[in-house]
DNA sequence: ACCCCGATGTATCGGCCCGATACATCGCAA
DNA sequence: TTGCGATGTATCGGGCCGATACATCGGGGT
């Protein structure tokens, strides 16, 4: 999950284990908070064994402040972890669905094929679903044998899953009546694989807000 | 977390695993995926070890299907164990106030005096907050800055927070204006601690659902 | 001129918790 | 009768977290 996210984040640009860490807490909002330096940087040191990333001394040329000498080191993607990057961006397996699967994976929409982004919507959808039903049936089958409290946490969760689930209906509305392209807005260069068909389109399935 | 979760369950009746882990699903709702076994056990024995919870082999004669005779391992409170659990709930750490920290909490709040109930509400309002501050600055700082799929996740986000916190300020407001006493209204018994004020009141913060 | 503090930055350690897996029994339906 | 789904206990490897330690830099206060 995080392997996906840092791949992620390297392919717009090179960093450092600090940036890294604002960037994923900004990126993935909601349904990720702030990751740890104490699974960041052994998940670093596993990509780079694994091959996904390099690791190279501050570049002082680029990065003005600091005199440079002493740690600061920047991670880089490699050719075999942009690969990999694509492969897990495609593949959607169980935790995919859970809040912190689907946070990471809806991020990279943007970089990711329609056909995927609707399987993915979907499963998310069908797993948020299932909670729902769950939870209506705790709140009607059992009325009385909950104190109040309980009660009251339970209509709010199954307020939030509903919530949710219309969201996802109107996410996944939008990606089937394909919208108008637009382009990725970003400024972000992204130089790699001009061979895939482009992703394109936004959404904007939301009541506006003031 | 777990560990107060556990204690709150077998305060109410004995329970093996497998109950336990049903019991845990429904009634933490929201705030918390149905726990591992590989987090159960272990944490068990370890409750066990720490002196808070006593096993006994299945009695025959409250629990009548499953001939008995094998497996089944009914698991107890001790005197030790309450007095740990009025500890657990009462004090309140940062793990208060994140998702599964607070649902927990909410849980058992039939059994939290009102000083206690307030301080967490307010407490998980505070974080809540800040969150929804984080993603206005991002969503107002940085129009351009990100795609429209990582914008919409914000968005998403930050309408979630807003409720959130509209539920909690509504939950507060209830508090202080200490609602008609109504009654624990569950089957459980509680034979324990008569010397406590009462904790009482329920909540009914909600708009009518259908 | 000095000093301290907060932001930047890298790194490790103990421990909680998860998913996968293995195994065993019971009741019921094909 | 066979086998499957629910009940039930338990372990293992690994991801991720919070606490902690350490170091440097720029700036504001005195």
């Amino acid at each position: 999950m995080l392997e996906l996210a840092i791949l992620g984040l390297l392919q717009e640009t090179p960093m450092h284990g600090y940036e890294l860490r604002k960037e994923l807490a900004t990126k993935l909002g909601t349904f990720r908070a702030a990751i740890s330096y104490g699974t960041l940087y052994p998940t670093l040191k596993r990509l780079q064994t694994a091959g996904w990333i390099t690791e190279s001394e501050s570049d002082p040329s680029i990065i003005p402040p600091m005199t440079s000498r002493r740690g600061r080191v920047v991670y880089k993607i490699t050719a075999d972890g942009k690969e990999r990057f694509a492969d897990l961006l495609a593949q959607a397996g169980p935790e995919t669905y859970d809040d912190a699967g689907f946070g990471v994976h809806f991020a990279f929409f943007s970089r990711t094929d329609r056909a995927t982004r609707l399987r993915i919507l979907e499963g998310r959808r069908r797993r948020v679903e299932e909670r729902r039903e769950g939870l209506r049936d705790v709140l009607s089958r059992a009325a009385g044998r909950l104190d109040a409290y309980t009660l009251e946490l339970q209509r709010h969760g199954l307020d939030a899953a509903e919530r949710e689930v219309r969201w996802l209906e109107e996410l996944i509305t939008n990606e089937r009546s394909g919208r108008a392209p637009a382009g990725s807005m970003g400024e972000i260069d992204l130089p790699a694989d001009p061979a895939e068909e482009a992703p394109l389109e936004p959404p904007r399935p939301h009541k506006d807000r003031p």
